[in-house]
DNA sequence: GATGAATGAGATTTCATTCAT
DNA sequence: GATGAATGAAATCTCATTCAT
């Protein structure tokens, strides 16, 4: 489906995303195209060429990361209970991003430009929306709480893990404070959600890597 | 205490003020200098002169929202109820927050350049430390959660709130979201706090940091 | 001689030149060549193929005014009257590098890369040679001037009509300035030149540059 | 009248035009801004403040010629022959077109965007005007000939030049055929015109500067 | 060969920050 | 100290030319 790169441009660019990718691990998502560019050995025409923008750049970068979210929230979609499944959905995510420096970057933009990369946030915002959907009917979360909601707070949680120092034990605290404040107010659970989760993707049960890190 | 401006340089201080206000208003924490410095009418000499750094001039900007947020802070120290007091305190930020652009940034960076922003930010910290101390103490919140948690918290939940559009609406459910996931997990509150509040500006004993990780 | 293009290749090679010929005429020699290839509606590879560089287009063409001006140049070495012979070669020339864009560059490059237009420009050098050598014995022309001083002067006029405005009128006027600065400086005409034009291409004694500086 | 650069700013601005004049020198009038910027160790930037275009860079480098050029046409005014005062403007002017690589662009140009050198130009172009008004009155110029008619084949008599090797030789040859060529064509001077050349530096009647462009 | 996607050198602009006056 | 012109790093775009297919 992709154009089918010619063998030098796929060199350049798999050139062009390593340098980025180091950029991105040291010294964060400012990517500087012309830096990037020489360290890369390239023109930063060749740079632009593969990646009109600097987001687009971040999108590429975060590809992989964000199929791995995309998987992982489909897995959670197996999950019988649906809070387990919603707890081990955040889980998931919250591992995730905190490994893949960029990730939360491309989430809190939340409409990326490359195809690829749209399609696996929508793969995963549908995850989610099941998974919440079932955690609301089965009424134990909020029942004001959209699959963007989700998206979103898992960002401000990002983004509050990484204001400040002591940033690997705060992953776990601070996913545990989301995951408790999304849970209905009320100990309110509906009577019954015996309902099988949909054959989707198909699971394991006890898949139960909690969180990744 | 300070060191008595001139009043023709007091003059460009207000004005750079009031033009980087209305920047930030509009545009958003960019606050571009050398347009600032058109607008106001002066070099931009002067407006580094002023302000060393974009951080410093945010800072100048929100210092009054910084004096509010601690004098809320500070208020919400004499409710009796321990978890309202938490509340009351958090319901005020996320108000001033909303309402006050680059109040965010300054609380994210958490630590101002200047003594005065230093000293509020200061302020609000010990109101935080305290009525958190207090609902501790009577079980009502998670026992690892330390003042700066709050903030690294109130920070991340803004953050979520900007990622994407509908803010208004969503203040009120991130913030409701956040103050429900601070309870703690357990229905475990202690028998009874109805302890007077300490007094003010006084610290409270068992302020550790909980669990490393 | 020509290596007989393949079918396509010659509807390519046409649309090219085509392309270039209308560029030529609207936008001056610049003749940016993936502009022209994108407009001819075949890849910039192809126009390579066929014009490796730009100055080869242009050779191409030109080679039909490259033509008229060696046959028009011919055409005066008939003329009986030596002088009446250069005026009429200059004026032809003229007339043709004011009606041909791109032909002034390709004069004035003086060594085409095809040897078509190296052809037809030797032919024309040849005819210059004659003629001038015929004038010079009749002392109508300063003796130090050699065919390749006559290119060069051609080419300098025409520039200098093109820089700046009111093009049509100064053709004429500048052709004048320079047939009448060809002219021997004195009144002294040799005796009788009546000598039949020697045979074309044939080169003429005397041709010796005079003096240096 | 020119604003008095800073020091630095002076420094900046000399390096610049060295290592323009270098280029010049040796790459021609190509002059790559960003290497010259390189060159002279500054930024882009600082290039293009002080010299906003090409054109305004090679404008200042030949002001100086540009002023000599404007002097020597000056001191031919004052030359007492009318034809002799054309001879010495023409061919002091060859002189400097020889010794000043880019002169002959800016020339060619006509229009200068540094004002500076547009008074220059128009100093010239009137001195151009006022003998040129006088070798028409004595009848040894053709009358159709305008001062700017002078500039553009003097530009041309430079391209001829330049458009071949042996340039020394050349320089001389050409710049006799081009004052040859002014020359009215019938020996019809005109009875008399002893008149004595104006003041130095004094108006003429009919110096307007011919066509503005 | 024929093709056009891919390349990189350079042009030009923007803007945060410095520093001579 | 107050000022704003001056600086240079980086962003972004254009285009002639190359070269894998």
């Amino acid at each position: 489906m992709a154009p089918e790169l010619r063998a030098d441009a796929a060199r350049n660019r798999a050139r062009v995303l390593a340098t980025a990718r180091a950029q991105l691990a040291e010294h964060g998502s400012a990517l500087p195209m012309n830096e990037i560019a020489r360290q890369a050995g390239v023109g930063v025409g060749t740079v632009y060429r593969h990646f009109p923008t600097r987001q687009a750049l971040l999108e590429a970068l975060v590809v992989d990361s964000l199929a791995r979210l995309a998987s992982e929230a489909d897995r959670a979609c197996a999950e019988p209970n649906p809070l387990t499944a919603l707890e081990r959905l955040l889980r998931s995510a919250f591992g995730l991003l905190a490994d893949s420096p960029g990730l939360d970057a491309v989430l809190a933009d939340g409409a990326p430009q490359y195809p690829e990369a749209l399609n696996l946030l929508g793969g995963f915002a549908a995850s989610v929306d099941q998974v919440l959907a079932r955690a609301r009917a089965a009424g134990v979360v909020r029942a004001e709480l959209a699959a963007d909601d989700i998206r979103r707070l898992m960002c401000g949680m990002q983004h509050a893990i990484q204001t400040g120092g002591d940033v690997a034990s705060k992953v776990d605290l601070y996913a545990q404070v989301l995951v408790a404040g999304l849970k209905a107010p009320e100990g309110a659970a509906r009577a019954d959600d015996s309902s099988q989760p949909p054959a989707r993707g198909q699971s394991v049960p006890g898949d139960s890597r909690a969180r990744g890190r």
